[in-house]
DNA sequence: ATTGAAATGTGTAAAAATTACACAAATTTG
DNA sequence: CAAATTTGTGTAATTTTTACACATTTCAAT
C-alpha cells in the first residue's frame, strides 16, 4: 500500500495538528441549531400530522412542528430521534432528513437553523404516550397558519413524501403485515390525493412482482374479503431500479 | 379578516414576547457551521468538479471541496454563493441545497455541521479568477482519498445530480444558446455514465417538444455539421409535470 | 478532384406499458 | 332473502420504449 509522507507523523505531531484544527474551529461563529420532525401518519383512511401547541408565548394558539435544538455533541439523526422520543414517547421510528431551513427571520428569538426530519407512519402501531402541549394527529387538509415558518416546512416535506413513496415502497409500512390491495391502494390515494384505476393499480403492483399472496383472506371487513398479501421486502432489496429515463 | 384576540398586542407586549424568545435562543447550544460546494463542471467531454488543496495541515495532500464558514447572521444560500465567489471569483452561479452532513467526527477540530450546495455548469462559460490551494477542475473519474468527509458528500450530491438531471433541464445550461442534439446526447451520455442509443434520443426529446429548431448549422465542426437548437425553457415552465406514477 | 473518416438524419417493426372500461361472485347487514 | 358493498377478473386500443441500418453530408488529407 502506498503511503504519503505526510501521513508518517508521530503520535505527538498528529496531536498538534488536531490542535491547530481545533483552534480553527472554535474560531468559527456558532449557530443555534434545531431539528423539526414532520411526522406524517396514516389511520387507514386520512393523512395526519403531528402537530403541539407552540412553547412560545409569542405563538400561542398557534401549532407547531415537534422540535428542539440539538445538543452539544448529538448528532442530528440522533437528535431527531431523540425529539420524537421525548414528545411523544415513541421509540425506533425511521427518520429521513429532508432539507435544512436557514432564513434568518425564521425564529422570532433570532437566527436558528433548523434541519426537517421526516416520517411516514401508522398511525394504530404507535401510540402517543406523552401528550403535552396538546400532542395530537392533524388532518393534513386542515392547516391553517402555524408558528415559524413551519407551514412552509410541512409543505415542503409532503410533497417531498409524495415524490417519496412513488419511488420507494414507503407505504408498506404503514400496513399491517399482511393487507389486502383495497388497502394498499386507498394509502396511496389518501397520501397523493388523487384517485387509482382499481383493475390497473392491481396489474401495476402485480407485475413488479413484490407481492406474495399469502392464501389467507380479510375477516374484519363488512363486505366481501378480499385476499391477503405481504411486500418482498427482500426481493426488493435486490432488484432495486437505478436508472429511470430522462422525463420533465 | 379574522383576527385572533392574541394578535391584539401593544408593542411592549410584543416586544416582552421577542425578548423572552430571544433568551430562549440564547440557551441553545451553538454549533460551527459551513458550506460547502459540489460545483459539477461540463467541458463538453467529461465530468469534473472544483477542489481545492485542504488549508489543513494535517489534510495537506488531500483534495477538499470549496468551504467556509456561515458568517454570524449570514443566511446558508448567501453563504454559499460567497464561498463560491471569494474562492474562484464566479458570480451569480445557480446553486441548490442538498444535504446537511452531521457526523460529529467529519472535521478533526471538532463538530463541525456542514451544508453542502450543488451546481453544475459549463467550464467554458466561467471562468476561474482566483487559483489559491491550486483551485482546479478535477476529473471525476479520477477522484482519491478527499479531505475531511469530502469523498462521501461528493459522492451523495454526484448522485444527486444524476437524478436531478432527467427530471429537470439542467442540463441546457451547460451548452451554448443554440447547441447540436450531438451535443446534448454527449452532455448526458458523460454525466450519467451511460451510453444511449441516437436515434431513440431524438426521438424523446423531439417528442418532449421543448426544443425550438433554429434552422442554423453548427459550423465550426471536422465533420457534416448537425442542426441547431434552442431549449424552450418558457414552454417547460408551463408544462412542467407533476405526478409521474408508482414505480420502484 | 478523389478518397476516407466521421457524424448527421431518418423509419419501422416488435415489445412493453398504460389506459379505459363492465359484470358476475362473495360476503355482511338488516 | 334482499340490499349494499367490495372483490376479482380481461381485453382492446393507445402510447411508449426498444432495437436496429443505410444513405448522405461535410471536412481533411492526399
Amino acid at each position: 500500500m502506498k503511503r504519503e509522507a505526510e501521513t508518517n507523523l508521530s503520535t505527538s505531531q498528529q496531536a498538534k495538528l488536531i490542535k491547530d484544527a481545533t483552534k480553527l474551529v472554535a474560531s468559527y461563529p456558532k449557530v443555534p441549531i434545531t431539528v423539526d420532525c414532520v411526522i406524517f401518519g396514516f389511520d387507514g383512511t386520512e393523512l395526519k400530522v403531528l402537530l403541539i401547541r407552540s412553547d412560545l408565548e409569542i405563538f400561542k394558539g398557534s401549532w407547531s412542528l415537534l422540535g428542539d435544538f440539538a445538543g452539544d455533541n448529538e448528532e442530528l439523526d440522533e437528535a431527531a430521534d431523540r425529539v420524537l422520543r421525548t414528545r411523544t414517547g415513541m421509540d425506533g421510528v425511521y427518520l429521513e432528513q429532508v432539507r435544512t431551513f436557514s432564513k434568518p427571520s425564521r425564529h422570532p428569538g433570532g437566527r436558528v437553523l433548523t434541519v426537517a426530519y421526516c416520517s411516514l407512519l401508522n398511525i394504530e402501531h404507535h401510540q402517543l404516550k406523552i401528550l403535552d402541549n396538546e400532542l395530537h394527529w392533524h388532518s393534513i387538509q386542515s392547516l391553517g397558519d402555524m408558528a415559524f415558518d413551519h407551514k412552509e416546512i410541512l409543505d415542503y416535506c409532503h410533497k417531498w413524501l409524495q415524490k417519496r413513496i412513488q419511488e420507494h415502497p414507503l407505504g408498506f409500512n404503514l400496513l399491517p403485515d399482511k393487507f389486502s390491495l383495497r388497502e394498499l391502494q386507498n394509502l396511496y390515494e389518501v397520501i397523493l390525493d388523487i384517485k387509482l384505476d382499481r383493475r390497473n393499480f392491481r396489474k401495476k403492483f402485480f407485475a413488479m412482482d413484490f407481492l406474495i399472496d399469502t392464501g389467507e383472506y380479510e375477516d374484519d371487513v363488512p363486505h366481501r374479503p378480499g385476499r391477503l398479501y405481504k411486500f418482498n421486502f427482500q426481493k426488493y432489496e435486490k432488484n432495486k431500479k437505478s436508472w429511470v429515463g430522462i422525463d420533465f
